[in-house]
DNA sequence: TAGTGGTCTAGACCACTAC
DNA sequence: TAGTGGTCTAGACCACTAC
């Protein structure tokens, strides 16, 4: 643990129990240094973490205030897969597809791979505690991801990419958008033809720039939803 | 424009001219900083700002890697309002209600209010290029936007309250959900009765923790969607 | 083993705010 | 005018990676 995360920790724990209130200022970052007997610079850098999660907000000239808690904090973003999203959750998967084939256009241009590397098509119904979750259509080139066994995919992909192959990623770009219902969210959901469905398509792609998976997930609109925490650094 | 601003800009340029190809190493913290004789955490300032946007990816041990241009970079985002978001187009307001009352109970959760502080109520259609786009419920208590009239709806709240008001926001907490039309949808959207909208319901928050506007946007599913740059710092 | 990026220090200067 | 946070320096140490 660095001492800017220990930092960040206690000052949260500190706006937890009320020592820092809401819509109090901080002490300033050079008493917060003395303080914690470390730089000024990683008092900050602990003060940028809580910008950006959305518990606190610096202005130049005035201070750090804590901002109120209604304010939601960071949500958990999907990245992680649903495993790690809903870890109290008994999660399960039902393949209804696993194939392995060549790419088409569109698909070779999502994972940036030409027309002659075999992916992986996946197409699962996740659920949890009992009930439809989500659809999730995965593709990824198998030579990312070699030995890919039906077993791994009851369970979850990402524990095993980053556990097993010990796969870090870079980032993830997404797309979250509404869409009818077809034919086999009706089937594998349980959702009325009326009911819309809540579509997100993601791109995973590593340190060295490449693409491991582009997937959509389509979710049952009365279930799920996304959230996004956006600060907004307008400096000073 | 501060120094690792500018040295950020320069980076930029030199990937899209080529002289840093998709996939290569830049090259090192120190080297850059000799060269644009700068301290290497000013450089690495910059390079921190270009891996938030999805441009690089650095990795201890290694070095600092420029991603394939396919990985879209950050997106443009909704808290500038959409005449902030769209500034080629042509953006009209259709005002359907303007009102002041007292917040509900759940109004007063979501805007952090008492129910005696009066809140405007404003129904709006956002029209660009004579197309009707999204449908827009904001409520926004009366004491932080005072003076609110039919003309500055008609135009960009956003632009009245930043360059009239001086008012600076310091985030927004948004969730983005799939919903069945409803008969607003139909008349102002003109959509199918079958067609879903996305909703994104919007925060807004200012420096000192209150909450300036709380919204509803309702899209027509096929002109309209969300995207969300996610960057993971798995940290070395 | 050499080189990388992440963290950290002890200073400094300055834009900005509130009074 | 005093105090704040943002930027920046010139160093240092170290975890990590690739060889």
């Amino acid at each position: 643990m660095t001492k800017y995360e220990w930092i960040a920790g206690e000052i949260q724990k500190r706006i937890q129990n009320g020592i820092y209130p809401p819509n109090s200022l901080l002490p300033s970052q050079q008493e917060l240094a003395e303080e914690f007997d470390v730089s000024r610079l990683t008092v900050k850098k602990a003060i940028d973490g809580l910008v950006i999660s959305g518990l606190l907000s610096s202005q130049r000239g005035v201070g750090t205030r804590v901002l109120h808690p209604t304010i939601p904090t960071a949500p958990a973003t999907a990245h992680n897969g649903l495993s790690a999203l809903l870890p109290e959750k008994d999660i399960k998967s039902h393949i209804i597809q696993f194939d392995v084939t060549f790419p088409n256009e569109a698909l070779q241009q999502k994972l940036q791979i030409s027309g002659t590397q075999p992916i992986y098509d996946i197409h699962r119904l996740r659920i949890v505690d009992g009930k439809p979750f989500v659809l999730e259509r995965t593709y990824m080139p198998v030579d990312l991801v070699p030995s890919l066994t039906k077993n791994i995919l009851e369970g979850s992909i990402y524990q095993y990419l980053q556990e097993e192959l010990k796969i870090r990623f870079a980032g993830a770009y997404r797309t979250i958008r509404a869409d009818r219902s077809n034919k086999f969210d009706w089937k594998y959901l349980n959702c009325e033809t009326m009911d819309p469905v809540l579509e997100v398509l993601q791109s995973v792609y590593l340190n060295d720039g490449r693409i491991i998976e582009y997937s959509t997930s389509r979710n049952r609109y009365d279930q799920n939803s996304y959230s996004v925490l956006d600060v907004i650094d307008a400096q000073n």
